[in-house]
DNA sequence: GTCTATAGAGTGATAGAC
DNA sequence: GTCTATCACTCTATAGAC
């Protein structure tokens, strides 16, 4: 685990959270690795290829986390509340991955990019059909799905953004604020909805 | 309104929403204004300088805005519901500045990013006192106004990442869902609250 | 697997002519 | 106000020794 290979990645991590991706040089890199520039380049290909790396992986875990979870729970407003503290779960505790794979999806090369969104788009649709199913069973408002979608995941992925790990709340009081939140919401969601007091 | 200056700066907003502040060159900029990139130093003191600029005339302009439509609109919901349609709308009207404004703090100076940040944080303070003002008078739920004010702030901020101007959706459509969704949230967001159905 | 050395290109910014 | 020319530096990446 604390092979060189692996402290290359992490203090990659470190920095393109703290300065981004394009102000990090490789000589940063490899000054916080404790190792020379031209060794990098034995583990990696080049720069962008560790930011490959680093958010395959994260997507990676992302997807499967929410998979496994959502595999042990039925009923559709369960599943939806299971879902998005799964995702708020997710991005809080491993904030400085998805502070990346949000923020610098821009310094990666054509083909990797399509491979990072297509991943981002497969994950959107679990959502996309917890809504779907939601308003089918008259359990949520007849809401947008696409427009609602983006919403529950940029809310949820913003925490990464100003989350501070000995800040006020934990991780499950957050949870909690946004699940809640996010069913009012689709619930509610509409003046002329018939699930709206 | 096409002098130089103002060229130059329309063209950094597009080069700095489509490729980064950092991965833009001072080169890139004196190409797509048609210039030599030693003329923009006339203008502008340096390529942070520029950034500056956009930056603080975008907060001015999201600032004015929302208090101008605040001073004529009485009443907390219809005050968050007015609010909430400023941010959506100026945030989508003018997606290139926005999305800049909250994707490049980081390559600011300190003492600019200070400034901006003061700014943001003024701004958001509008936000709180109304969800404060709202929970007092029993016309919201009981929730937590720090994070609610970001969840509401991100939530519309993020239609400058995924907006297109010619998409399926007109402006004042997606201000409605987002609206109706923010205000369902704020009243029935908490399982213990008066409000809730 | 890590090092030193360096290639080759691009960077932000300035000097001074016109 | 815009130009050409250039400074001084940094960048990613590679070659080749050990």
């Amino acid at each position: 685990m604390a092979d060189t290979k692996t402290i290359i990645k992490s203090v990659c991590i470190d920095l393109f959270f703290k300065k981004g991706y394009f102000a990090t040089s490789v000589s940063d890199i490899a000054r916080g690795s404790g190792i020379q520039k031209a060794s990098i380049y034995y583990h990696y290909a080049s720069k962008e290829d560790l930011l490959f790396h680093i958010l395959m992986s994260t997507m990676n875990d992302l997807t499967i986390t929410l998979e496994q979870r959502l595999a042990v729970v039925a009923g559709v407003e369960p599943r939806m509340r299971a879902a998005v503290r799964v995702h708020v779960a997710f991005h809080l505790e491993r904030q400085k991955e998805n502070f990346i794979a949000n923020a610098e999806l821009r310094g990666l090369t054509a083909e990797h990019h399509q491979t990072i969104v297509d991943m981002r788009d497969q994950y959107e649709l679990i959502f996309q059909d917890l809504i779907r199913q939601g308003t089918g069973e008259g359990v949520f408002a007849d809401v947008d799905v696409k427009i609602l979608s983006y919403a529950i995941l940029t809310l949820c992925t913003a925490g990464a953004t100003w989350y501070k790990p000995d800040g006020r709340l934990a991780v499950d009081e957050i949870a909690d604020i946004y699940e809640n939140f996010i069913v009012s919401g689709l619930k509610h969601g509409r003046f002329d909805s018939p699930a709206a007091c």
